[in-house]
RNA sequence: GUCCCCAUCGUCUAGUCAGGUCCAGGACACCGGCCUUUCACGCCGGCAACACCGGUUCAAAUCCGGUUGGGGACGCCA
């Protein structure tokens, strides 16, 4: 095989969306696993839609991510003066031709034909077969223009072989003469797509199956740019709960890559969810590193059917995928916990929990305690949510938990500073010693021990649940744990 | 409406190309139990799917046809 160039165009019209990340993933991996070079190119040829911030939200989305890419970002309109060379020669030749209905005509028929049901709503091509003279009288009078494809009037179908989805034709009388030039003189998607692909020498398009029917009319396109159609390999759509295509437009934040990223995802957790969602490596093996990844993905193995996306709207469990989730918790659970410190530091840094000793002298308290607590994290925002208590004394204890563990025993009251006044007398307060005493009172107190434990981690870490008590008690540190003892008082 | 694509548990999927080893496997979610003084940890168990109808075959989730359902496209957007 000669080499392998992918590319991944994004319209700079909104941030970058999981879909797009699927897309562009996929033709990264593609392009590792063979060797070869990824081309970023930003499809700008829509002024109206393109903001430079959406270019830079894209940008800042596949860096997150950990996409790189081997060329560009390349723009689109930089390209103008090819694109409508390309045009010229496409009518020179007697590839396409000039096209002179108003458009306010043509939607016109277009909207009557769709009322009508008629089977032909696309271009009917009254300007296909105007003489030479027609074309001049109209010329001469100034009457705008488009330029349309003149689709082949051949007998049977036209197609390529897919990568995932094997042959696809579609009958050439199917295909409407469609616009290739705007009456601006602005070439249109379809055709500086193809162009653009050309001379970026691409010689795999993956993309979505939305694009289908681009597919088709592009593959016309080449031919009769006399270019070698590349290789296509159509992905499956994302779809939401409703089967409906995912979008900025409907969905929101829940789709955007930041979203992620501001929501405590470990970027290549975030990777590996999104390759699942429509591939798979034909095993039981659902987490991977990114070598690992890349030696296994194959187009092939991309799913034919559309997936959907498992968010529920204001669940009070689950912000996003159940599956995503739980995939982050698995990264965040099973790498270096100097690969989660480093993570955590950022997050600490964004909200004011970042203390410098934690790179200094407290390094090995700082990654022992995130280690003891990330068992049960789901995200990186835990730490400084839910784990809170570890890092500093602003927490809000869990309302569960103080209801639960607190207010049904008004005793705990004076017993919590009694504990607290042992624990302070104890020259060595170690794991031992602070069980033994705990036990020790409620004993003398006649109370079962979990009475005074389960309010001793309420007011100490705030949380129902974490990590065994003792281990807690001793990453908090003496200090701290005797004075939220003492100051039980307050939570009533 | 027309064209194109698709169809296995609630969700992501394995199995389909090379029919039998699949009264369908894994993961997530859910439910139950154990462990835990507590737990969106861990362990054990459970619930739960081949859309439907025909055909081919000794044998069909797998091949063929149809039906139904879903999605996409039908722009002087990309």
């Amino acid at each position: 095989m000669s080499e392998v160039r992918v590319r991944f165009p994004p319209s700079p019209t909104g941030y970058l969306h999981i879909g797009g990340a699927r897309t562009a993933i996929c033709n990264w991996l593609f392009a590792k696993k063979h060797n070869g070079k990824l081309i970023l190119r930003i499809e700008d040829t829509d002024a109206d839609r393109s903001t430079q911030e959406s270019i830079d939200g894209i940008l800042d989305g596949l860096k997150w991510l950990g996409i790189d890419w081997d060329e560009g970002p390349y723009f689109q309109t930089e390209f103008a003066e090819e694109h409508v060379a390309a045009a010229h020669r496409l009518v020179s030749e007697g590839h396409a031709y000039k096209c002179f209905c108003t458009k306010e005509d043509l939607d016109a028929k277009r909207e009557a034909a769709m009322a009508a049901k008629k089977s032909q709503v696309g271009y009917d091509g009254t300007c296909r077969n105007l003489s030479a003279d027609e074309i001049a009288q109209k010329e001469n009078d100034h009457i705008p223009y488009v330029v349309r494809f003149k689709v082949p009037a051949r007998e049977g179908a036209v197609g390529y072989d897919d990568k995932v989805l094997g042959r696809i034709e579609q009958a050439y009388r199917e295909i409407d003469d469609f616009v290739i030039v705007r009456s601006n003189g602005k070439p249109l998607y379809l055709l500086c797509n193809v162009v653009d692909d050309i001379r970026d020498r691409i010689s795999h398009i993956i993309r979505g199956q939305d694009h289908m029917t681009n597919t088709i009319k592009q593959v016309l396109l080449y031919e009769a740019l006399g270019a070698p159609v590349p290789v296509f390999a159509h992905m499956p759509l994302t779809l939401d709960l409703k089967k409906a295509k995912i979008s900025k437009r409907s969905h929101g934040e829940i789709v955007a890559v930041h979203f992620y990223q501001q929501h405590g995802f470990i970027p290549w957790a975030l990777v590996n969810f999104l390759v699942l969602l429509g591939w798979s490596p034909g095993d039981d093996r659902e987490i991977f590193s990114p070598e690992e990844l890349i030696e296994i993905f194959t187009l092939e193995r991309i799913n034919k059917s559309n997936s959907i996306f498992n968010f529920q709207k204001d669940d009070p469990k689950f912000f996003t995928d159940p599956k995503a989730i739980n995939i982050n918790a698995q990264y965040l659970q099973k790498m270096p916990i100097e690969e989660i410190g480093a993570l955590v530091k950022e997050e600490f840094i964004a909200d004011g929990l970042w203390d410098e000793s934690y790179d200094g002298d407290k390094k090995q308290w700082f990654l022992s305690t995130l280690d003891l607590v990330r068992e049960r994290f789901h995200t990186l925002k835990d730490f400084a949510t839910t784990g809170r208590a570890y890092f500093a004394d602003d927490f809000e204890p869990e309302k569960r938990a103080v209801d639960k563990n607190l207010l049904k025993h008004e005793g705990l009251k004076e017993w919590l500073p009694m504990l607290a006044a042992r624990y302070e007398a104890l020259t060595d307060f170690n794991q031992e010693n602070a069980e033994t005493e705990a036990k020790k009172l409620a004993e003398e107190l006649e109370l079962k021990p979990g009475v005074i434990i389960n309010g001793m981690r309420t007011v100490v870490t705030g949380c129902l649940a974490g990590p065994s008590m003792y281990d807690a008690l001793m990453a908090i540190g003496k200090d701290r744990v005797v004075a939220r003892l003492k100051d039980v008082a307050k939570l009533y």
